[in-house]
DNA sequence: ACAAGCTTTACAAAACCTTGACAAAAATTG
DNA sequence: CAATTTTTGTCAAGGTTTTGTAAAGCTTGT
């Protein structure tokens, strides 16, 4: 996966120097001597820094005017240093342990997270929990933000408006955002010409459509080229989406059982529509409601998200062997 | 099969450097010392570039005159330079190259633009259409983007669908893609605290919610604290977000008239859930033929972009005197 | 033919770099 | 408390890199 905690932006020192407050002359001297920051450089030897820098400099340069002595907080870690801020006055315990986040600590930030988000939500605070959201992104990934934030997020929003804590409206709203932050998750995903391609939508009568967008997004993560259709489309509309695209595969999600005579009806359908060619794969909190005819028309049935992408690879190397 | 020479449009160099505001000596040395763009050339050596290039080129200008390096950011990609300029606190200064962009001439490139989508969409190319988009974005802006390319497009794609020249799925992939863009098209908004605030929806029975989309997101570019929660819900929701949010005005989107006697109902009862003090807006292609009702419960109806941007300000300015 | 392109080479202003020095402020010592 | 170090911010000199612009001479295309 891509690291996400790139660098994009990198700045020379003028810049720099405007944006932390800290004069040119000043920056060097603190790199010379304390190491307060480490740029890298260009071919020809001018310093680059990165926007963490600029955000250290910036702290050092309070925590310095605020009469703390550069020698001692040179080499502070930028949560140090906004500890140091906040308890103005206080000595704070020098504890230079950079944290490295392992699986399990990232495991559990997300909960931490989700608890905030879950805040938030209550709170109606769209402002709140959008920020979170993009914070959470950075820190977790966009992998680990789809599977160990949102989805137990929305689990326990959809718990909490069944037992009335919640209105739908909490769920409109959260969902609302979530769906504004598509762009930021499957940024970066420059996938190939060659890309087995896929079709993803909700059969007719399915509003919910989030369980969908995320496996667009999860696929497109993948590598797939996918094309996503919203909600609530008859599987004529899919299966001619299929032979527009030449799609090798169709992901439908199924959240509801409303109508029990329409999904396996719809179903049956879109197997007939697209042919035995194309993989045809079921996802959803009710999926499993629906197990008969997944069964009798040859589906594959997502188990989880590792199973997920287990399938995506499996198909993308069949189709490969098949070019 | 999919035609993906782009042959969609060339341009040469004297037009690159007017729509980028890039002088062509400059343009050709930042692609000869650091690969900045690389068009292609005709037979006889004369560059030519895409629209893609002038995007890159608009907003390598702009990243250069506050404060980047050239040489540090000549191959970012799209995506990072967008980012770049949104997390850049620097002055957006309102381009003072494209003065050479009269109204006329971004009107006539809107309208380029609209085609080119629509064939896009008419190629059901939903990559080509994306990338349109966000060619268009930078070019035009939120704003114009909205209204002059947006607008046409969706119009048009509607007219073609009623006259079966597009599929039902059509409408679907542009819709999905145009609502993965929120994110641009918002973004570089950081409201303040005391923006007044708005609850952007759709009634009940009304799935279609691009309009009520669009609109949160024109509020937002004016400076209002919008929380926009999607299509499909109930007078109560609705009225306990803006309690919630303590919201001083809502804005509806009507977009079909399918159950006549279910969006009046739901109108009076908005009405009166929020009582006088709340401003209650509605648009959307349906609008009109609510007239009675809307007049009945007192609402403000939006003529057009213009119209409810011209609310949008009355009613802020009348918060502002009330605090 | 003539405007518009292309390449190469050059140039100069602006921005950086390093080294080394210096004086005021702060800390330490006698 | 005064004398002595240390720490810190600033500056200057002299050299290099970056970057926008331009001129010269030739080619392309309408």
């Amino acid at each position: 996966m891509t690291n996400f905690k790139d660098d994009s932006s990198q700045y020379l020192i003028s810049t720099v120097s405007k944006r932390s407050g800290v004069k040119s002359d000043l920056v060097r001297a603190w790199e010379r001597r304390y190491q307060a920051v480490t740029p890298t450089r260009t071919a020809g030897g001018h310093r680059v820094y990165t926007d963490q820098d600029i955000a250290r400099l910036k702290l050092l340069n309070q925590a310095t005017s605020s009469g703390h002595s550069i020698s001692q907080i040179a080499r502070f870690s930028l949560d140090q240093l906004k500890k140091l801020l906040q308890h103005d006055p206080s000595i704070t315990l020098p504890d230079p342990n950079n944290t490295v986040l392992l699986t399990g600590e990232r495991k559990f930030l997300a909960e931490d997270y989700v608890e905030k988000c879950y805040a938030a939500v209550l709170a109606f605070d769209a402002k709140m929990l959008e920020s979170h959201f993009e914070n959470a992104i950075v820190e977790l990934g966009s992998q680990s933000f789809i599977e160990n934030l949102l989805t137990p997020l929305l689990t326990k929003i959809d718990k909490h408006r069944k037992s009335g804590e919640l209105r739908p409206v909490h769920e409109h709203m959260a969902s609302a955002i979530i769906r504004s932050l598509t762009y930021i998750l499957r940024n970066n995903n420059p996938c190939s010409e060659h890309a087995p391609r896929m079709i993803v939508s909700t059969p007719i009568g399915q509003i919910y459509e989030l369980g969908a967008l995320l496996a667009a997004i999860i696929a497109e993560l993948k590598g797939w080229q996918v094309t996503y259709l919203g909600a609530d489309l008859p599987a004529e509309e899919i299966a001619v989406a299929v032979k527009y695209t030449n799609a090798r595969a169709v992901t439908i999600s199924i959240s509801f059982s409303n109508d029990d005579h329409i999904i396996p009806k719809e179903i049956r359908r879109l197997r007939k529509l697209i042919g035995n060619n194309v993989a045809l794969i079921v996802g959803g909190r009710s999926a499993a409601y629906y197990e008969a005819v997944l069964d009798e028309v040859g589906v594959v049935k997502i188990q989880s998200y590792e199973h997920f992408r287990q399938i995506l690879d499996e198909l993308a190397s069949a189709n490969a062997a098949a070019l």
